[in-house]
DNA sequence: AAGACGAAAGTGGTTGA
DNA sequence: TCAACAACTTTCGTCTT
């Protein structure tokens, strides 16, 4: 953020002591009375123009944006490393080089052994919000709650992948974009059931809410696996619609809700799919899909996929 | 032959005493 | 901590297309 100076309405003087030597520390973003201390106004915003650097001989006093911080950066994207790459140290006078590599390895053993999980944590956090094609969004949700897990000690005793996996896990359904429990142990390769269990531990340590996730959430992406068309999915949320209106949804598992909708919208639309498909991409077996389909259809009124009529009873002729 | 259907037994997780 | 319970899975046989 910009430091400093220029605010709205400059005091004249200090409220307190009524001096008039009154100061803008301009590193603070305070104005501040010299002769009490009393701070003023703070949080000023600098208003004056951001100047980058084009050549070395601007450096120093212009600079200050930077590149926006990030939390899924171990040190939110704002450090210094001293001496990345091989050029630098030719820079230097030959003299100064055996220094330069010492304070380069005292900058790596510096950093503490916290520094170095959350650098590992976060490492891995990448792996994972990348192979599961994830948004940045979710990412720095994901490691906004890692770092708050780690503030409350919430790792000890439990492995940092699963924490990481969980917190991820969490920051999905949090976007609204869940991914199954299923996917997240295919690419952090943690057992399901741990996942699962530390993810409620961090959900009840710190408080964020565990809403059931919705099927409605799983639709788009379980139908773009399925290359079913737009109309499908619409379709299909029109039949989620009802079914939630009858309380058909509550206490089934959302996947499976999701994965019978879409079989049925796809039936609708004529693009049939088979039930071993839709319960492939939705990591469901075909049995639920035929119980989620079966207390669909009883209890919604489909008029497309009610038996066709019998073929009206024509008399035979005796013979 | 492949898909749909359903019964029965087993599994892991939640809940309430 | 334990038992009861619902949802879901696995397995397997039968029916339909």
């Amino acid at each position: 953020m910009a430091l400093v100076v220029g605010g709205a309405g400059e005091a004249k003087e200090c409220p307190k002591c009524k001096s008039t030597r009154i100061t803008k520390d301009t590193v603070r973003g305070e104005i501040v009375c010299m002769d009490c201390g009393f701070v003023i106004e703070d949080n000023l915003i600098d208003f004056s123009q951001e100047w980058r650097e084009f050549d070395g001989d601007e450096s120093g006093g212009s600079r200050r944006a930077g590149a926006p911080i990030s939390l899924a950066r171990h040190d939110k994207g704002i450090s210094t490393e001293l001496g990345m790459g091989f050029s630098d140290i030719f820079k230097l006078p030959p003299k100064l080089r055996p220094k330069f590599l010492r304070l380069k390895k005292w900058q790596q053993r510096i950093s503490t052994a916290t520094e170095r999980n959350l650098k590992y944590a976060l490492a891995e956090l990448k792996r994972y919000t990348s192979q599961l094609n994830l948004s940045p969004g979710v990412e720095e949700t994901a490691a906004l709650i890692y770092r708050r897990a780690v503030a409350k000690e919430l790792v000890r005793g439990r492995s940092m992948e699963s924490v990481v996996a969980s917190a991820l896990y969490a920051a999905c359904r949090e976007h609204g974009t869940p991914r199954t429990l299923d996917e997240i142990t295919e690419v952090a390769n943690i057992p399901k059931r741990e996942i699962g269990r530390t993810y409620r531990f961090l959900s009840r340590q710190l408080g964020v809410r565990i809403l059931p996730t919705d099927p409605a959430d799983y639709i788009p992406r379980f139908a773009s696996n399925l290359k079913l068309s737009g109309k499908t999915v619409t379709k299909a949320n029109e039949i989620l619609a009802r079914a939630k209106e009858l309380e058909l949804t509550s206490g089934r598992g959302p996947t499976g809700v999701a994965a019978a909708v879409l079989y049925i919208a796809a039936q609708l639309t004529g693009e049939k799919k088979t039930q071993r498909e839709v319960a492939e991409v939705a990591g469901v077996t075909e049995v639920t899909i035929r119980n989620r389909y079966k207390e669909l259809v009883n209890n919604l009124k489909f008029r497309e996929l009610e038996e066709p009529e019998k073929k009206p009873v024509v008399a035979r002729v005796e013979a």
